[in-house]
DNA sequence: TGAAATGTTGGGGCG
DNA sequence: ACGCCCCAACATTTC
């Protein structure tokens, strides 16, 4: 048997792992993973996100019975030495599609081959890969739907998921680093707070899965809007790292459901592929306006307002329960995503990169390609994005979709004896409520950051100067 | 995967 | 019985 090596990247799980079953039944498997910041430039993983790896890879590990050789750094040289070292003969893995990755990944694959090593890349991680998926005419989709139903379902059914492994020999190395070497725990214990809310393995992943086909598919279509309720499936983070893959989710879903609920789950797969295809043929997205008439917006650059978005002190009660959840869990409901993106868009005006960036570091499940296209979808400088005067209401929001304010009075406790009427908008309450409330605002609670109406209009006029712009 | 302004309709109170 | 006004409830338009 020759030896190999499966280079794991996003794809942390052995079951449907297209590259460790080619890698297994080719020979001896020496399990790599390396972590890249060097590569990365400014794509570096953010914290939650090493936060989440640093447990993932300690499961993955101890699944193929700690015997997962863990570096750090440029990978070409890594490979090659361990190439050199244990007389390797082929490398597999997994194809990954941010810009950066795609380049150094061609640069490795040129540089093994010319050497007499195979390599071998395959797809672990989208059901359609973008290539696959462009029109008639050779062009990528830039509208959701024709993208979804004609280049992807119409196309090929996604690839069905593969078993385990039948059989897994496996190289041990001991003079690896290490999980722990890496060093991705922040120094301030800010993740701990993340430990409740997170089962990090692969086996975890797939319970959740199941929970989630079991009850919270029930009525997704609805209830998927309302924070409180527990009608998201919240697998982002594993089907970022690939705990689980989107064609196991895909079959399993299908497998259990059928209707508008399975549809409309199915359909937030379908983002995730156009976000992947939109990076992929447009690789500034994570930079770049994509509808270049944005790079004429007039940003108002506020740090301080910034801050208070952060940190949720602005003073809107469902803005400041989504960035409080972000900071707490490393997560946030994909409705209150929307508002608390709206609102520094459109009622702050500061630059979608802001929001990008922040999210990039807090989220774990932080991912370039949806990071980046559902920011310019909120700005409505994206493609197939809101419209820029799709302006989020932060009090009418709340009422709707946290009507009973449970997830607000969570995340804001300080409100929580505010009554349903002014929950969303304190500043209108009778003094006499709020005293009862404990609530002194600008003290226990800050005054609200801007005017909604006022913002609202502004960003309205900002929006309306760059169509003058554009036409004349 | 909006919100606000404006328009329309129809029921009820009232002179 | 009738017209008039008010206003809620929708519907449409506009940003």
């Amino acid at each position: 048997m020759p030896n190999v090596i499966c280079w794991f990247r996003q794809d942390l799980r052995l079951l449907d792992n297209p590259a460790l079953t080619d890698a297994a039944a080719a020979g001896s498997v020496l399990p790599v993973y390396i972590l890249d910041d060097e590569n990365a430039g400014e794509h570096a993983m953010g914290g939650a996100s090493r936060w989440w790896l640093h447990h993932s890879l300690n499961s993955l590990s101890s699944a193929l019975g700690d015997n997962l050789a863990v570096y750090q750094g440029d990978p070409l040289p890594i490979l090659q030495q361990l190439i050199t070292e244990h007389d390797i003969s082929a490398v597999f893995w997994n194809r990954c599609y941010e810009p950066w990755r795609i380049d150094r990944d061609r640069t490795i694959k040129e540089t093994l081959e010319q050497s007499g090593i195979e390599v071998e890349t395959s797809n672990g991680s989208l059901l359609w890969e973008p290539w696959e998926t462009v029109k008639a005419d050779g062009d990528p989709y830039r509208v959701f739907s024709p993208f979804f139903r004609k280049g992807c379902v119409k196309a090929h059914p996604p690839r069905e998921p593969l078993p385990k492994p039948e059989s897994l020999s496996l190289i041990k190395v001991t003079e690896h680093q290490g999980v722990d070497a890496l060093s991705l725990l922040p120094t301030i214990p800010w993740h701990e707070q993340f430990e409740p809310h997170w089962q990090i393995s692969e086996s975890a992943a797939h319970q959740r899965l199941q929970e989630f086909l079991a009850q919270g598919i029930h009525d997704y279509k609805e209830g998927r809007n309302f924070p409180a309720k527990k009608n998201v499936s919240r697998l982002s983070p594993s089907l970022h790292f690939g705990e689980v893959s989107p064609n196991q989710v895909w079959y399993a879903a299908k497998s259990m459901h059928s209707g508008n609920d399975l549809e409309h789950f199915l359909s937030e797969l379908g983002w995730r592929e156009f976000s992947n295809n939109l990076l992929y043929f447009f690789p500034h997205l994570p930079e770049k306006n994509l509808q270049a008439k944005f790079d004429a917006f007039p940003w108002r650059d506020d740090a301080e307002a910034l801050e208070r978005w952060q940190r949720g002190m602005t003073g809107y009660p469902i803005v400041d329960a989504g960035m409080r959840e972000l900071w707490q869990t490393g997560y946030m409901h994909n409705r209150v995503r929307m508002i608390v993106g709206s609102f520094l868009v459109k009622n702050l005006l500061l630059h979608w990169r802001h929001g990008e960036r922040w999210f990039w570091d807090t989220l774990v499940d932080a991912d370039l390609a949806n990071n980046s296209a559902s920011w310019q979808w909120v700005a409505g400088s994206g493609a197939d994005a809101a419209p820029y005067f799709r302006i989020f209401n932060p009090i009418t929001q709340g009422q709707k979709f946290d009507p009973d304010g449970t997830y607000t009075r969570h995340y804001i406790p300080e409100l929580k004896d505010v009554p349903d009427k002014y929950l969303f908008n304190p500043w209108d309450a009778p003094p006499a409520i709020l005293e009862k409330a404990g609530v002194e605002l600008g003290s226990t609670y800050p005054e609200p950051i801007v005017d909604v109406k006022a913002s609202r209009e502004s960003a309205l006029a900002a929006f309306q100067s760059l169509k003058a712009n554009v036409n004349g």
